[in-house]
Order: C-alpha cells, then sequence, then structure tokens
DNA sequence: GGGTGATTGTAGCCATGGCTACGGATTAAA
DNA sequence: TTTAATCCGTAGCCATGGCTACAATCACCC
C-alpha cells in the first residue's frame, strides 16, 4: 500500500507471491498440528505434493523470517508471529472458499481455485466477498 | 485435468504460475501492437515495471514455445499460436475484471487483484463469474 | 545390542525471473 | 559523416522452488 510499487498491477501479482509460500505453510502447519499434535517436516511434504527436501528448505527461510522454530529431527513449531499470520491467511482463505461456494462453484473447484485466488485478494475486494457471501447466505 | 496433479489444490496453484508468465506477456503484446502499431522489448519492459534484460529473457522462451517471432533489434511479433493464447488470456481478464466491477470493487484495485486472480480461475468458475455479471448488470 | 524403516539433513543439479554492468546496433540529429 | 540517444544483447550475479542421490539420525522391535 505505501510504495508506489503495488499501484503498477503486475507488481502487486509479484509480491502477492513472494508472500505466498509463508502464508500457506504456517496455515498449514496450524492446520496439522491442530489435526495431528505435531507438524512434521513429511507431512508438509505430503500436503504440498513436494519432496522432503523442497519443504526443508522452506521450512529454513520461514525460521529466518521468525515464523517457525525447529530442533535437529524435531518437528516444526510456529512461533507467535507464525500463528498470527497463519490465523489472518486462514481467516481470508475461509471467506474466498465460501465466497465460491456461494457463488455456486462445486465444492471441488472451489477448494482448488481457492488456494491461488486467496493471495490476490486486497482487503477491498475481500470485503466485497464476505458482503456477498453474507447475503446470499441470509435466504 | 488430465492428469491428477491438478487435483491437488497446491500443485493446480504452481500450474497455474508456470502458465501466468506467457498469458501476461502475449496479452501484452497483442495490446502493445493494437495501441502502437508494434511491441519494442522496452514496452514490455515499461509495461511490466521489469529491466529490459528480464524481457529479452522471457521473450526468448516465448519464441521457444512458438508463441513469439523475433528477429535481432526488431520488433516483437505474435504468431498464430500467440494470437489465439492472447485472444483467450484477454477473454478470461476481461470476464474477472468486469465481474468484480460487477461486484462493487472499485475500477484501480479491480484492475490490480485481476492481474493476479484471473491465473487461479477454473472454467467453472468463470461460467459463475460470467452469469453473475450479467444479472446484475441487467438492471 | 543390532537391525530395519521412516524421517531428516546435505550436496548438488535445474528452471525461472529478478538484477547490474557493459558493449554492440540502430536511428536520428547536427 | 560523425555524434548521441535509444534500444538490445550478453555475461554473470542472486533468490526461489523444484528435483535426485546419498548420508545420518531416530524409533522401535527382536
Ligand atoms: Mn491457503
Ligand atoms: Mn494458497
Ligand atoms: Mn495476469
Ligand atoms: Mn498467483
Amino acid at each position: 500500500m505505501s510504495s508506489p510499487n503495488v499501484s503498477v498491477p503486475h507488481r502487486r501479482t509479484r509480491s502477492d507471491h513472494a508472500s505466498e509460500t509463508a502464508e500457506d505453510y504456517v496455515e498449514a502447519i496450524a492446520e496439522i498440528v491442530e489435526e495431528r499434535g505435531t507438524c512434521r517436516v513429511v507431512d508438509l511434504a505430503t500436503r504440498f505434493a513436494v519432496t522432503h527436501v523442497t519443504v526443508s528448505r522452506i521450512v529454513a527461510r520461514l525460521v529466518s523470517l521468525g515464523l517457525v522454530e525447529t530442533e535437529p529431527y524435531q518437528p516444526v513449531r510456529l512461533t507467535e508471529a507464525g500463528r498470527k499470520l497463519a490465523k489472518r491467511s486462514k481467516h481470508r482463505h475461509d471467506i474466498v472458499y465460501k465466497f465460491l461456494l456461494a457463488l455456486g462453484v462445486p465444492a471441488k473447484t472451489a477448494a482448488i481455485d481457492t488456494e491461488g485466488i486467496e493471495h490476490h485478494v486486497s482487503p477491498e475486494t475481500l470485503k466485497r466477498f464476505e458482503d456477498f457471501t453474507a447475503r446470499a447466505t441470509a435466504d
């Protein structure tokens, strides 16, 4: 919002992609911890359909970003900052998903499309999504 | 659709990103040719707010993909395949943009969000966008 | 204690898309 | 015809996110 960057359309798209991995990973970690109690590298590899090597390197970057804590051969834990980001990401994710459902998109397709769309929805657009879903659901 | 790939949400998102550059570039080339008669590397660099080096390398890949033709120091031209992709991309882009407008998103924000969202909208979702816009505009 | 399978780490490769620095080509003016 | 500006190419750097191959660690059972 501050930098003139984000007012050039493609710049904003690129900047969205830069934060995308962090958002998806902390969200996934929070979900997996919720389900299984702990989250291991393998769980993330399965979730994202990539190898454990890819996950390890991304997790290392999340550590350097202060979103995640790890010890060798131990499960992955979120920091407080990580939990906050996860919460915000999940919130936005849910709004987008429910919006697509309210629009009449089949659940499976909605789940898939949401995973990409969520990162490109500005606060303003998100608000319109919310409003629409609220009205459509009011019946 | 064919591969089991695209049914894993994040795999589809990644595959969307793989085609994203090609789509945006051929679309931009078509637009710039429309406006100025020809499209040079510099025009694309301005459009995407990157250096001419980045553009050159991406254009080289588009050539190898059969979407674009170039000669040294000459303007960039679309092949027939490039024009077709540009047309499809623009069509989808327009539907997403008009949909956001119909939803009540301000034009500037809609333009920015569209640039990212368009690549993650499945045919099914696109159809719902179209339907919504048609009804909202019918008043 | 030893063996085995699952998990994690590490080395090293590739493609993509950013960049700076610099040099060659084209074009238009002087 | 020289000069200057603009445009383009090339070399070489970086970060990210994929991968395979292999080594180390851990957990658990025998
Ligand atoms: Mn998500
Ligand atoms: Mn996502
Ligand atoms: Mn785009
Ligand atoms: Mn995207």
